[in-house]
RNA sequence: GGGCGAUUAGCUCAGUGGUAGAGCGCUUCGUUGACAUCGAAGAGGUCAGAAGUUCGAUACUUCUAUCGCCCACCA
């Protein structure tokens, strides 16, 4: 049999027939390894959900890595009798995917998405979609990802929907989504509203103004921004500051470029008094922190610039114009009443969105949230440390699952930096100004409000046009997946999961929002353990990203050195939460590797006779290096449970090289080619035991070639088959 | 401003309270029979710096330096 083997692997050819071959199996699917008697049917279930990738997208080394993590869990857990399920998915990503088709309209039509109607719209993103999204499937089966595509999900199709829709509409029973006007953070090139956690700061070069608003005004103050004071309505100082104290109170009426204002001198101890002169010009409409001071102090809210980023009120060249605009007019105006007394440079974090890289305009909205600090009574709960029938807050469901130990957070430096956003959480803006993305369950006819799983009965009730962020809908993940909220058998074996593997940037949008869901929802946890990797950069540690082109497309790579010389080289030098590097080197170092194990397997082939039925005589050193291997089967299982796969993998690479291959094997050379037949024979069955049980523990990291040799390997009645289902 | 991580061979990184490790690269040699996508041997390190704990510290503690990351609207 061993001369029908090339001195390499083919695993251009031989890959895509080997995963063919799996599938068709159908023991991705839990449900067939009981059927078909691999598993017992109270087999100890395994279940991971695949953090669903944007449909968007394409594949990516980071998308990479994920799936060679948790294909590993994943075909260890199987091999060791579990009933394990790991679910494929992809994320609808509401403001990206809509941003995309609208760019590409734009481009190709010149035409914006208000030339379509929201019908026609939401046609052409659906194909976009749909055409992305098999391209992503396709590769996903490229890493050899062992999916149970038989429950592929998506976050915004009927089932997930359905699930969003009762999840909202339970909320909303229980008072903990409401609507209301705050101020939020808008994004004026997105035409959106986007959560605080889409905001990211960038550092800028910024000219901060001390001036004051009229010569009649005592206090001077200092601002980066000199267009929004016209919406000031109080200037704010340290209770202790004696410089101000004695106009506490006090209320002055003025007029500031070319518009009257009412400002009201108030104290609150945020006010730092060495920066700047000690004294805020308070701006509630257009800043968080100024909207907090305001509602303390009972302050009223002046907008004075729109969605457009352009002011509303102002004398001449103010009105109308964009914010840049009006900042020059207004200093022009400071400048021409001699108010000026100060510019200084200073640097200065300025807010982004995230998304469209444009500045980030507070402004106050009518819009819904989600209220984390909100007594309400749990009907059901699993949770350590909260009781059913117990007042509790979204908040404290979020800390207690982690701080009880329900959930383990790994590696656990990350428990700190949880909590820590937590503690600092606000509301949850979850209504997002588009089209694309799960419609708001609510209907409104004149002043009735309704909101229902289904729309409200009789005429004239129009729902709203806002969709949900895309985090709302991936925060139902684990369960939605399942079937909730119809109670389904999957539901009650699956859930909750037992590992979430996900990238450590995503911590607070997906992992402390899953929790909070499932928690009200369930009553439960959602996984037991999360084990979170880091960014996958490139050799000079740089974030690979398509501006910098230094994007090492995985799929190229698989093409040209093999899925599981990919596999091993993303594995390697990977710690929990860790950033990793790969490069072609490190890939084609992995590509040895695998030929490896296949020309030490075929010289175990070749070497193997199964007609000689002669008794073997073991040695020492054979009995020796089977005890080795029953140590190293100790100490890869004890690993691979521990979440140490790159330990694991290059324990492996290690012993597979330069114990087997090059020590045991070439030791019992001088036996294989000798005429003694005991000894032969002891030598051929000691190799023959160690490859098999490499094999199998190599099978997690590099299935295509292992399953490709464990075909050709003599196999006992008990042994299974095909190694993927084999017992570990 | 607050927090976290990193610093070990030329490069990329493991690791442990008791003689410093791997891969890649480099040098020399070998190999026509599993594999040149190979094998054997070798060079190469004050384990960032300082102090402390200890019989003994690369590892534990403290401080310092440099780099990186996360959080935060000093207006």
């Amino acid at each position: 049999m061993g001369s029908e083997m090339n001195s390499r692997f083919d695993f251009k050819t031989l890959e895509p027939k080997i995963y063919e071959k799996w599938e068709k199996s159908g023991f991705f699917n839990p449900d067939n390894l009981v059927k078909k008697g691999i598993i017992k049917k109270d087999a100890k279930p395994f279940s991971i959900m695949l953090p669903p990738p944007n449909v968007t997208g394409i594949l990516h080394m980071g998308s990479a890595l994920m799936l060679v993590i948790e294909d590993i869990m994943i075909r260890f857990q199987r091999m060791r009798g579990r009933k394990t399920l790991w679910l494929p998915g992809t994320d609808h990503a509401a403001i990206a995917t809509e941003a995309k088709v609208a760019k590409h309209l734009w481009d190709k039509e010149h035409k914006s998405k208000h030339d379509l109607d929201r019908e026609s719209f939401l046609k052409r993103i659906d194909q976009f979609v749909e055409e992305n999204r098999n391209t992503m499937l396709v590769q996903m089966r490229a890493i050899g990802a062992s999916l149970d595509w038989s429950r592929l999900a998506f976050t915004l199709d009927e089932a997930r929907n359905l699930a969003v829709r009762t999840a909202f509409k339970r909320m909303y029973d229980d008072g903990l989504i409401y609507r209301g006007t705050r101020v939020v953070n808008w994004d004026p090139r997105g035409h959106t509203t986007v959560s605080d956690d889409e905001v990211e700061h960038e550092e800028r070069e910024a000219i901060l103004y001390t001036f004051r608003y009229s010569k009649d005004f005592p206090i001077s103050i200092a601002t980066t921004r000199p267009e929004t004071k016209l919406g000031d309505t109080a200037v704010a100082v340290h209770p202790d500051d004696t410089r101000y104290k004695k106009y506490v109170g006090r209320t002055y009426e003025i007029s500031f470029a070319g518009e009257p204002l009412t400002i009201k001198v108030v104290s609150d101890r945020k006010i730092d008094p060495k920066f700047g002169t000690g004294a805020l010009g308070v701006t509630p409409a257009h800043s968080m922190i100024d909207a907090e001071i305001a509602e303390k102090n009972n302050i009223p809210i002046k907008q004075v610039i729109d969605e457009q980023a352009r002011m509303l009120v102002g004398g001449d060249g103010i009105k109308g114009e964009k914010v840049a605009v009006a900042r020059e007019a207004v200093l022009g105006w400071i400048r021409k009443d001699n108010l000026l007394e100060k510019e200084e440079k200073i640097s200065q974090n300025i807010s982004v969105s995230q998304r469209t890289g444009a500045v980030i305009e507070p402004l106050p909205k009518l819009q819904w949230f989600i209220d984390v600090n909100k007594n309400f009574n749990v009907e059901h709960s699993t949770l350590k440390g909260i009781r059913a029938n117990q007042k509790t807050t979204l908040k404290k469901i979020m800390q207690t699952a982690v701080r009880s130990k329900d959930i383990e957070i790994l590696p656990h430096r990350f428990n700190k930096i949880y909590f820590h956003w937590i503690d600092n959480l606000r509301d949850w803006c979850i209504s997002r100004q588009l089209w694309y993305g799960h419609q708001i369950p609510v209907w409104y006819r004149g002043d009735d409000v309704y909101c229902g799983v289904t729309p409200p009965k009789g005429p004239g009730w129009k729902q709203d046009p806002d969709v949900l962020d895309t985090w709302f809908s991936a925060a139902l993940w684990t369960f939605s997946t399942l079937g909730w909220p119809k109670k389904t058998k999957d539901l009650e074996t699956f859930h909750p999961t037992d590992v979430l593997e996900t990238g450590y940037d995503i911590i607070f949008f997906w992992v402390a929002r899953m929790i909070l869901m499932s928690g009200y929802l369930l009553g439960e946890v959602p996984f037991r353990t999360v084990y979170l990797h880091g960014i996958v950069r490139d050799e000079q540690r740089r974030k690979i990203s398509k501006s910098l082109g230094n994007n090492i497309d995985p799929l190229d790579m698989i093409e040209l050195y093999g899925t599981d010389a990919v596999r091993m080289s993303l594995i390697a030098g990977t710690m929990p939460g860790g950033d990793s590097k790969i490069s072609e080197d490190k890939i084609r170092g992995y590509r040895n590797f695998t030929t490896k194990i296949w020309n030490a397997s075929r010289f175990v082939l070749m070497n193997y006779d199964e007609e000689l039925k002669a008794k073997p005589s073991y040695t020492k050193s054979d009995k020796a290096h089977l005890a080795q291997l029953e140590r190293l089967k100790k100490k890869i299982t004890a690993d691979l449970e521990d979440f140490k796969f790159h330990q694991a993998g290059e324990t492996l690479y290690h012993y597979f090289w330069h114990t087997f291959a090059d020590k045991i094997i070439e030791d019992s050379k001088k036996r294989l080619y000798g005429d003694n037949p005991a000894e032969k024979r002891a030598a051929q069955e000691t190799l023959m035991t160690i490859l098999k049980e490499c094999l199998k523990m190599l099978h997690p990291f590099t299935p295509f070639v292992t399953e490709e040799v464990w075909q050709m390997v003599p196999k006992s009645k008990s042994e299974q088959r095909m190694i993927m289902v084999e017992k570990w």
